[in-house]
DNA sequence: CAAAAGTAAGCGATTGTTCACTTGCAAATA
DNA sequence: TATTTGCAAGTGAACAATCGCTTACTTTTG
């Protein structure tokens, strides 16, 4: 007996994972993790719900593979932009520049990693690898060195990040015109000018 | 026929509605708007959860509502300092001590606002009145005036709060000791040194 | 005593997750 | 080469839990 006309079942996805990347990235951005759905986040890949939890444990693990995936290679990118060495104007303009590379290179994951960072940080707990404590240890480091003036260096640290992390916040409100990288110039120099005041 | 002991009914309170606010408040910086539940709030300011509908539509709006107190009056407060005139240096200060002074005041709700920025801004809308246009338009008539040197007013008004806002996340993750007024001198210094670089 | 404020119970809707089943592919077997 | 077999990946229906909110009622207040 022939069937009757195919009751509108989904043809089977193929390589469902980074389709549900992707869609994930997308919801969790526009609407936050906790307002995305497993079912929308689902439905934008093209793809089941079920087929989520053949690559996740569930939406709280995507949700911070995804927001791992840029943390880890921001630490990364930056202690080896500052450890080539070179004058401190070289070495604030490469990290500075790593920053807005990766920003430009993927700003879908790189602004998931912006907007979430509250959520992923724990409140209380230090780690010595993420930016704010490698920045801090990098400008503790200045200041014995006699590189840039006496200043507190958990301040210091958190107004130089300001700089970079501001503006990215202003680009996801489309505040900011263009490509993060069309401004390393003034953010290099603003990052020096603060560093190197009085 | 005497009812055994009473079954454990709360006492009815009084004045729910400030206990409400600070239960929410605590539990929204803590976990989230969306992961803190109505009955968590309840139970957190003693008080059942009927008790928040008395007072506001529903969780929606007490979140709205707690974050409007802080924004509202710290766009005032930010215009009122700048509008008092004197020197570019007396103007920064002045707002930078408004800013501070408000975050120390209640820095429960003040770090509520901090935190929440990016749910209740919407991202393609932009308003005249909220902080980053204000500030965008004070440096666009700096330049105009030659107080400052020829900048991009949307690159500069970023830098310049993240000064601040960064500052007070770190505060929040508790990377930042004191209180915020105790850096005023900093972040001034700061400001001035990138509005005036080069 | 009327209105405002507080309570406890519970309802409808939604959500994250599970589960039994199917499918396509590639290695193993003959 | 032709066939079998094992498994990772995908499906979608259903579940248990939870959440925001409403309701019927009681207490306080001016």
């Amino acid at each position: 007996m022939p069937m009757s006309a195919d009751t509108s079942k989904r043809p089977r996805a193929r390589n469902a994972r980074p389709k549900i990347e992707r869609a994930a990235l997308k919801l969790f951005v526009n609407e936050g993790v906790d307002a995305a759905t497993t079912r929308e986040i689902a439905e934008e890949a093209g793809v089941s719900e079920g087929a989520l939890y053949r690559h996740y444990k569930g939406k709280d693990e995507l949700a911070l593979a995804l927001f791992m995936e840029t943390h880890n290679r921001l630490s990364t990118m930056m202690v080896e932009a500052w450890m080539q060495g070179g004058t401190l104007e070289e070495r604030v303009r490469r990290a500075v520049t790593a920053y807005c590379t990766l920003a430009d290179e993927d700003w879908l994951l790189f602004s998931f990693h912006l907007v979430s960072l509250d959520r992923f940080i724990p409140h209380d707990v230090r780690r010595d690898d993420d930016p704010v404590s490698v920045t801090e240890a990098i400008i503790k480091d200045l200041v014995e060195k006699n590189e840039i003036p006496e200043c507190d260096p958990a301040v210091m640290a958190g107004m130089v990040l300001g700089i970079l992390l501001q503006s990215g916040n202003n680009k996801v409100y489309n505040r900011l015109p263009g490509n993060m990288s069309d401004h390393i110039d003034a953010f290099t120099r603003a990052i020096l000018a603060i560093l190197l005041q009085k």
